[in-house]
DNA sequence: AAACAAAATAACAACGTTGTTATTTATAGA
DNA sequence: TCTATAAATAACAACGTTGTTATTTTGTTT
């Protein structure tokens, strides 16, 4: 059994209620006797009772993060970001893998202070999460949902790179993205390009990546490439669609400027120029932690959706 | 606040012991009683407060995984097993992407009912957790830990491979791994190689990978193979060399036999013919859940090394 | 209808904390 | 030496559960 206050009071011949005192230096209690009770609290390797105290204080200092997709690599740096941002606020941040309704439900028996949900557009009405009145925030495209969501501008993203394009004079370009898709970010980027385009008369392309992983990518291109040429400014609707093109050019890379989505801080140690617009994974994951933790300690509710704007970061 | 047991019981006008009773369907409450709770109790939105729970029975019913290196996509696979695993057992799992001491002593805060490490080779000792009596399983290569570790044997797969390859007459050989590296892992796998070609006489070769991921493969096989040709059998380190390999190979893949380290469901859907070989990641999921749930309710200690033998997994 | 057993429900202590209130001990001024 | 006062520590209630013990209600037998 687990050391408790009452053990550490016995051994230090004081009653519990003056350990407690001690162990977080209240002033109620001397300096000798904090000095001995918390020298003999290490030597018993006293470790508090987090159940005991969230019982009584309301509190459990723990932010859930309920992640259902482990395997999307992009997501993991902001998930760590998360985690560095949290820490920092004094919170420790728990993460899920479950789906969002049982994840959300475990979290509130818990009785966490606040939930972060990474939302990747699976229809999740979260009825329990919404009676009750944990604060939580969302990361992805805003629906009508019940909590507020934190959203990048993708519209923005693209016609950020297509203006840096014109102002080269770069005017044979592409775009290379999932072409067929239901995801509503993949749509607004290819609707946004295509739309630029005919609006500027520029000479367009679009290129289906066929799936949103490197390796769709790689063997799209591959096949796109036998009887096709990819034109100089080339802008990629993803990171990992960035990565597929990356492994099939490698060699003639730099005959084009590359635009890809995604500013996460594997493109600072690329050895390849890439130039990367959208939220800086940082960005994104300071503001979740910071809507959340606010939202926790000062109660006041906040907006329903919480727009990022994009930056372009240009390389070399 | 939230909705306890009291609240219940007031709306229901019974006490409040005989609605703790009445939502465990205990046979001392009558059946329409219990109806009638349980009803109410879902009307109100009730969800118990796991913290209470937790201070009187001494059970949290959650596992604590802790795994610093989110990054690394081939563990996911495994994270997402070792879940299912859990929850068929009744467990929920926790996963935090602290360093292993912080995570260790949060964990140990909230009670949790057992720790899952993902030891990848940092020293780490781990004080608090030796000396509270939590229950602790690793997955690693075993050094002088103390908690119980299971361990895959790298070495039995080289030969498992390699015998494979000699009963098809293939003599003709490389090996493709990080091969300046102080991972155990890999250095296991190298000498491992080495010692069987020299001691069967076969022609051989040792490619090295530069690094543990896909691109850095892809980069050094690239140059390599500037002056090279590969053989026709090829042994790759990990999941992540192969898929280099498959990038870089690609159309002239089908004149080679590969076998790969990792047996990670992946490879059962790509669209090139790869062997495999390793301990499959169900199994491995299976006996560290199996180890630590039987150390938890059984309170018998597991063994300190578990070994898992490797399959050789032949394809098409 | 009385007496008793069985069934149903209520009351209570405990889990390990925190924060408030009560008590003891030390320190000063007369 | 005796109060009055301040400082230090102790005692206690509360948080929301569970499991045990005590009480009430119901049903059966005579």
């Amino acid at each position: 059994m687990a050391v408790t206050l009452k053990d550490i009071a016995n051994a230090c011949g004081v009653s519990y209620s003056t350990v407690s005192k001690a162990l977080k230096n209240s002033p109620l209690v001397t300096a000798e006797t904090t000095e001995r009770i918390q020298q003999k609290a290490k030597e018993m390797n006293y470790i508090p009772n987090n159940s005991a105290r969230s019982l009584v204080s309301n509190k459990s200092q723990t932010i859930g993060l309920i992640w259902p997709s482990v395997d999307r690599v992009a997501v993991s740096t902001l998930v760590s970001e998360i985690n560095n941002f949290l820490k920092n606020t004094g919170y420790f941040m728990s993460v899920s893998i479950d789906d969002v309704e049982t994840a959300a439900h475990k979290f509130l028996e818990l009785r966490f202070d606040g939930i972060i949900v990474f939302d990747e557009g699976e229809a999740s009405t979260l009825p329990s999460i919404i009676s009750s009145n944990i604060p939580v925030v969302a990361y992805g495209t805003d629906r009508e949902l019940e909590y507020p969501i934190v959203n990048v501008n993708h519209k923005q993203a693209m016609i950020l790179s297509l203006d840096d394009l014109m102002q080269n004079n770069i005017t044979n370009i592409c775009y290379i993205g999932d072409l067929n898709t239901d995801d509503i970010r993949q749509i607004i980027k290819k609707e946004t390009f295509e739309r630029y385009c005919k609006e500027h008369n520029l000479e367009y392309n679009m290129i289906d990546s066929k799936g949103l992983s490197a390796e769709d990518t790689f063997f799209a291109l591959k096949s796109y490439l036998n009887n096709h040429t990819l034109p100089e400014g080339i802008i990629c609707g993803s990171y990992d669609i960035t990565l597929g093109l990356v492994h099939t050019l490698k060699d003639s890379l730099d005959q084009h400027i590359v635009y890809s989505y995604d500013n996460v801080p594997q493109f600072d140690h690329m050895d390849t120029v890439i130039h990367s617009v959208g939220v800086p994974t940082k960005k994104i994951a300071e503001t979740l932690v910071n809507i959340l933790i606010n939202a926790i300690e000062s109660k006041e509710n906040p907006p329903d959706v919480y727009h990022l704007e994009p930056e372009l970061v240009k390389r070399k």
